[in-house]
DNA sequence: TCATTGCTATCAAGCGTTTGACATTAGACA
DNA sequence: TGTCTAATGTCAAACGCTTGATAGCAATGA
């Protein structure tokens, strides 16, 4: 662990690559939001769930789950959880009545609120680290690139890859 | 996506920064790694895991942990698993006989080279979606934006990356 | 009309990781 | 020399998520 000799790291071309790069950054940029979010008392998988609630009231817990890119037992772990604390609320479907929609309470929008004013902090620190041209270009870049890759991913297996949202919200919207 | 009224998504300021592409991009790529990864028999952890060795052979479970961004139990579990398959090899420090360092056996060479393959295969994917200029600028933003990330979390909390407890840890250096 | 198909929600079990605590060992300092 | 600090490695328990399997409800087609 005191090596003099620098016989490594920068010589492996498996740490020079763009995937390696995307990888260190969302590493870094992970322990950051949960640095941040931790004094809220919310783990970043609560925010992206209350995040989504946010964006489409209403949402079912398996949509959800296709969203979050998790099964819809972990969604109903965090819901269950969320909904103990008063932030979140479930309702039945009123033409499904086994299926049950989710809301925001007004502690929930007042809780999400202030994790986003966290993360929005965040996203301001990066785009002064890289100034506004560079930090619009990096965006473009990797919503690219997450496209592209989405698609491979469900070419390769035309249906369920890792747990691949087959898109077909028919219940989202009522 | 077939909503009449569109209402959401694209008007919620959230979806629309840095962070969020950043997440999506690596949530895609992860799940694409695994995916070419599963038919050898290896986790994204395990690859990880390996190449670090590789790059870096005896290196120590702690020091691994540090910069797998993962607990050293954790690291423990997987060189135990890549022990028992006969790919890694465990061997006590020449100075300090309680420390033990990691290395690659001839197989575990071998199935790291196979992996990477297939790695390579991904990264040479997504130089070709963006082409190698956009590539190189991609890289060079994402080092960027996770250097400058690291040094914020290690400022925020003199000691490690948040995620593993700062108490023993600081020599991230080899 | 009834049966089939598809999706949702939930329970039970298993695996992997984190948290917390403890034994061991080398280096530093009095 | 002896003690104290720092860091590694490991054990035990708790937590979270995944896989597999089951029940309920609605829309489609014969």
């Amino acid at each position: 662990m005191d090596d003099p000799v620098e016989k490594k790291a920068s010589s492996d071309a498996a740490l020079d690559r763009v995937l390696w790069a995307l990888r260190r950054a969302e590493m870094a940029m992970q322990a950051l939001k949960e640095q941040r979010l931790r004094p809220l008392g919310l783990a970043p998988a609560h925010y992206s769930l209350m995040l989504s609630v946010r964006v489409d009231p209403g949402l079912t817990g398996a949509e959800l789950a296709r969203r979050l890119g998790v099964t819809p037992q972990a969604v109903a772990s965090l819901v269950g959880k969320l909904e103990k604390r008063g932030h979140l609320r479930r309702r039945a479907h009123p033409r499904h009545r086994h299926i049950q929609e989710l809301y925001l309470t007004e502690s929930g929008v007042e809780e999400l609120a202030a994790a986003d004013a966290e993360i929005a902090s965040l996203e301001h620190q990066v785009v002064q680290t890289l100034g506004a041209t560079d930090a619009r270009q990096l965006k473009k870049l990797l919503h690219h690139v997450a496209d592209a890759m989405q698609a491979t991913s469900a070419a390769a297996e035309s249906g369920g890859t890792t747990r691949q949202p087959a898109s077909h919200g028919d219940c989202t919207q009522s």
